[in-house]
DNA sequence: ACTTATTTTTAGAGATATCTAAAAACATAT
DNA sequence: ATATGTTTTTAGATATCTCTAAAAATAAGT
């Protein structure tokens, strides 16, 4: 039985191994997790003596198939609910990622596959990211962070890699929504500002924010 | 803000006082925690150092107002979820409490009190107990357990005492269910054990049943 | 009232998860 | 290759919640 810190390591891990390579630092955890270096550590060294993690001191970690599939089931959780709390309790897309991180550490696997059929086997969450099914698999994500783009190219607002209330409110006050087209006009060499166009508006938007907007159908 | 643990042991405290008197001994809520005396005595030096029990030693303790209103946050939380479990999720009576028993601590009023909405304002849970509004209030209950009746009283099943998988199972067993008119034939002077009877089945219980089996309408 | 039994509290220790500060390993630069 | 800087790990401490074993308070019995 995992506790529930483990199961948020497990989830960081997995996010990081996706966003960097497969070898992840005891630093970016840390910078993830929000908590010390050395707590990084600790938790590590657990982690690896229960076989969900490869750690070998100073080289990083990677997960195992075990760890891997913890941390899927950890996502799929999170990612119902947040379904659930949109669809059926009528909250705001801002308003469900902190709800879910609680959500996501309920033990019972009965309990999340009767939400998952309760809610139609929703495919992708709020935020546009995909769901695992109750054995992992996933729609595939080829969508392409904005900062990728090249001046000229556009897509569709597919997903967004940070689901803080702070960043989706930031969305909402610049009239930025799931599915909405989008076009890059320019970006600034200085600092990797982008210039970008949606149907109604034009604005700029930082190199960080550019980093958490994924299109898809890019051209 | 309150640790799960915290809040076990109110709801625990809030339960013990209205079975037995107010005062509620360190004993008593080691058998319902399931822990050693030693560890309720910590507790209950902190729960009173916040003010949510008021506790003198060796005296037992009592719920404060504020105590009481917590408790009935968790007892309220509790109760939503199981019905939703039911109600929504299809899961049986006896399914249910386990998993509200991890639900009850998740923290946020909103969900809460949209949970209360989607299921339309319950007054009752799966199995007949109350189910505090915002502000606390509910039902009166005016039921009584079996093993208050004298022979030839009759009433209707409206709630259990004990909403655990075995106690639940048991009476799925018997045939007993909310909602079932049950009258005392006979009691044994030598062990309590109650003769009873429902419109279709004749049955012995014990005295540990019959203190669980809560009637209204008794006559 | 005094002995015995029960209940409750204290004292000290373990497990989990965190931290700070210092040491060790690794990376980089001249 | 040696010095400098960064990252990671260790060592030791704290907070929460639990336990065992022993001491203190209360209750009960004759």
């Amino acid at each position: 039985m995992l506790s529930q810190a483990e199961e948020n390591y497990l989830k960081c891990i997995y996010a990081l191994e996706r966003e960097h390579g497969s070898e992840v630092s005891t630093n970016l955890i840390a910078g993830k997790v929000l908590t010390k270096a050395s707590s990084v550590t600790d938790m590590l060294k657990k982690l690896s003596a229960k076989d969900l993690v490869e750690y070998k001191k100073y080289q990083g970690v990677q997960l195992t198939e075990q760890g891997k599939r913890n941390a899927l089931k950890v996502i799929r959780k999170h990612r119902l609910w947040e379904c659930f709390l949109v669809q059926k309790l009528h909250f705001k897309w801002d308003e469900v990622h902190e709800i879910a991180e609680q959500l996501e550490h309920i033990k019972s696997e009965v309990l999340v596959d009767k939400l998952d059929a309760f809610l139609r086997f929703p495919k992708q969450d709020p935020h546009g990211d995909p769901i695992p099914d109750k054995l992992g698999r996933m729609l595939e994500d080829k969508s392409v962070p904005v900062s990728n783009l090249k001046i000229g190219s556009s897509g569709t607002l597919a997903s967004v890699g940070n689901s803080t209330k702070s960043f989706l409110r930031y969305l909402n006050k610049r009239n930025l929504a799931l599915g909405d087209k989008i076009k890059v006009i320019d970006i600034e060499p200085f600092d990797n500002t982008y210039h970008i166009e949606t149907k109604t508006h034009r604005m700029m938007i930082s190199s960080e924010v550019a980093e958490n907007l994924y299109l898809r159908n890019v051209k």
